[in-house]
DNA sequence: ACCTGAACACCGTTCAAGT
DNA sequence: ACCTGAACACCGTTCAAGT
């Protein structure tokens, strides 16, 4: 049986789910694809590329563009889109994250948060920097929010005491940074003066 | 001569800004510093706590609370700050953001953040969410900006085309986040309607 | 074209034993 | 209290050689 890159990957994301990212080593993952360490160099040049076409398949969802109408509900859409696929994996939020550091992935999430941005009538350039930023933001807080999440699994908390990553409010202090980051893009959008269709004045 | 944690700390500082993050393994730190690498551990408990406590080395600048009087001014003042200490070491973004991801820091620049988001009136919880919204930006932006200017130094790049990283204007693309973000933070801070003293309304 | 075998040059961590 | 010696159980990557 032929091995392929998406063989690979598969394998590579059941190790993931199982043991996580620090576990997933190419010797591992080899091995349990009952294949020599060295036919993964075949398909890969490294191990960052692998770990980037893996963080691009979690990311995969991001490839569609956001259904909603307004543009605050397009940012909101995408970046809880993105926040959830970074959750549905075993340090999913940290291998994505690295990803984009290290310039190894599409960067799909990149491109749809900015389209995103766009809708609040930024110029290009602009947008740019906004997208990125939500970006980092939607990055941070996961990575945090999941780091914490380990942290409490593993019992290295005491009895009772998840101070900052309680579950059931995870989703509100998200879409707090989420409220901020519309309020900011409201506010860079519109001229100094006045005369902005639906958008309220500021004052230098 | 006894070894003591300040002299590993050094001793781990100048690797990293030598040879970068990748280099940095215990055993180089130990022969660097002429013992066996099992002497590391009787100062530190593992290679995780090091570099946390290399990390609070780099933000110990962090320790100051902002002199500006304005909200607006902290906040720039303080993110500069960070940004500032986190560029004047090889790779030392990617250091303090993994220290924080992985909770082996003392916190500085994040208490520091949070008082600084205070001075626009939101209750603790939110400034708390705020801080650490803008410590997101600034971690994620400067790991950015600094894995750009080791791609352009290595030559990774097409001649004469550095597209994101150009230094030049990297303090501007910074600062554009940072408006963004104290415009979140004026726009969160006012009541829904009206009656804030120098802040613009807003409509729901 | 795709993979194995085997090596190269490393890792972090532990721990009895020394001083 | 502080450190050495030596081991344990691994790593990522390369590359001649096989099919």
């Amino acid at each position: 049986m032929q091995l392929h890159k998406d063989d690979v990957l598969d394998g590579a994301l059941t190790i993931l789910d199982t043991f996580g990212l620090a576990d997933l080593t190419m010797r591992r993952l080899a091995t349990s694809l009952h294949v020599a360490p060295g036919a993964l160099y075949w398909h890969f040049p490294n191990k960052q590329a692998l770990l980037g076409a893996l963080a691009d398949r979690i990311s995969a969802r991001m490839a569609e563009p956001a259904a909603a109408t307004g543009a605050t509900e397009q940012v909101s859409e995408l970046a809880h889109r993105l926040r959830d696929a970074l959750l549905a994996h075993r340090d999913g939020a940290e291998l994505v994250s690295a990803s984009y550091a290290s310039r190894h992935t599409a960067g799909l999430a990149r491109e749809r948060l900015i389209e995103a941005v766009l809708g609040f009538g930024l110029r290009h350039h602009e947008a740019e920097l906004g997208g990125l930023t939500l970006l980092y933001y939607v990055l941070g807080h996961t990575v945090d929010e999941q780091a914490g999440m380990q942290l409490d699994s593993v019992g290295a908390l005491p009895d009772g005491v998840s101070p900052l990553f309680d579950t059931p409010d995870a989703t509100a202090r998200f879409e707090f940074g989420l409220r901020l980051f519309v309020g900011g893009l409201i506010s860079v959008a519109e001229p100094t003066t006045g005369a902005r269709v639906d958008a309220p004045a500021r004052n230098g």
